[in-house]
DNA sequence: ATCGATCTCCCCCAAAAGGAGGAGATGCGT
DNA sequence: ACGCATCTCCTCCTTTTGGGGGAGATCGAT
């Protein structure tokens, strides 16, 4: 079964040039390309393509605005790369929220490309090397040292557990109390001592602890926003 | 100049079969090979290598915490890759806390685990194409929906974005005025518009919407935890 | 020149939060 | 049986917060 793949970029040069190193290969069929983002969601709904390798800079609509609109409509369908030359953070966050698959610098060796493509294609996902270490990165801090913070975590009891992640979604006491069926009072005095447990001021201060420590991870209920 | 690397894994054969794919290649020297965690730590001590292929399952001490204590003690000198046969989340989430840059499965082609022995060296990092796909879910949700979230923010004025950074670091009103060199009332007038604008009751709401919408990764700031 | 937005700060007031300290009930391990 | 931790709720008091509404200064656009 050949992969169908779509090429966006504004430059015909550029299209052309990865549309021909995909369809060198035998089971690859690059199906349509495009220029602007409009022309892109156009191609992706008349073709419904496997993988469409977009670029970012295009005149009309850019190509992360044009994943996020293709994916809204395709749902799991069809993937998308990324392929542009820069790689600044903000791009990379924008990408990879707007449901991208893949994030690669265009001066990618050939043969990665054109792996890049099966491994999307396949459910995978991939980036750029220097952007797999930025996320991991930013992964790991957000998960936390880990140390510290889980140690003064589980000084507290469950019952302040309970009520530090109520305390995490916004809630007031009055809902707290509410949401666990116990006195406002009640409420109070734990929150008060793990206020003092946790060294910490004020439930904002509450709330950024919970989600610093990843406590926010576990359960994880819609804050309603 | 050649790229050393040290084997780690508690079955001689699969280590043997690594180190020889490795050797394969001209520019690359397994200098040596260890079958525990301890094992490992030691080779690192002694031979300092660029990259460490760290099998996750081994007696004495695991891959995961041998890889956190070669990291401390070695910096950025040497890289690691994990390189196992299972792929649960709770392995990978400990693993790349410990600081390793790659995370692959043994089922990886002999050419794509040379690829990535040398993209690690490289200072890049690369993880199971599967891997990627989930790190970029979590990373994705965590960062919110964006939509109707980002355009509330948008509602705002930059010096309201500043109050709630602020405010989203857990300061008080008269620690924020300190900080922004104004006036403990004008501090509460922006917190107030910008909770009304905002649809918030209270800043612990606020430090909720401030992590949902991602606000508080720009500029990110130590929390001081 | 005037309007609108923003930033700055003020007053008054009510509600919420937080601290100190106490107290009854339960359950658990020794 | 006893101590200990936890959960529950209480009172009294102070500080913080948030709302309403107003006002002067600056600045850019019309």
């Amino acid at each position: 079964m050949t992969l169908r793949v779509v090429v966006v970029d504004d430059q015909a040069l550029v299209r052309r040039g990865f549309a021909m190193v995909l369809e060198h290969e035998g089971d690859i069929e690059v199906v349509a390309e495009a220029g602007t983002g409009l022309e892109a969601i156009d191609a992706a709904r008349t073709h419904r393509p496997d993988v469409i390798l977009m670029d970012i800079r295009m005149p009309e609509l850019d190509g992360l605005e044009a994943t996020a609109r293709i994916l809204a409509e395709s749902g799991e369908a069809t993937r998308v790369i990324i392929l542009t030359t820069f790689d600044p953070d903000e791009y990379v966050y924008r990408a990879l929220r707007a449901g991208a698959s893949g994030f690669v610098l265009k001066d990618i060796p050939p043969a990665d490309l054109v792996s890049a493509v099966r491994v999307v294609a396949d459910g995978g996902a991939l980036l750029a090397p220097s952007i797999t270490r930025r996320l991991i990165g930013r992964f790991a801090t957000q998960s936390g040292p880990g140390g510290d913070i889980a140690e003064r975590l589980d000084r507290l009891t469950g019952r302040e557990r309970e009520v530090l992640q109520a305390l995490a979604r916004g809630l007031s006491n009055h809902e707290i109390a509410e949401a666990l069926f116990i006195g406002a009072a009640t409420v109070k005095s734990h929150v008060s001592s793990l206020l003092s447990k946790l060294e910490l001021r004020d439930r904002a201060q509450a709330v950024v602890f919970a989600y610093e420590s990843g406590l926010t991870k576990v359960g994880d209920k819609d804050p309603g926003f």
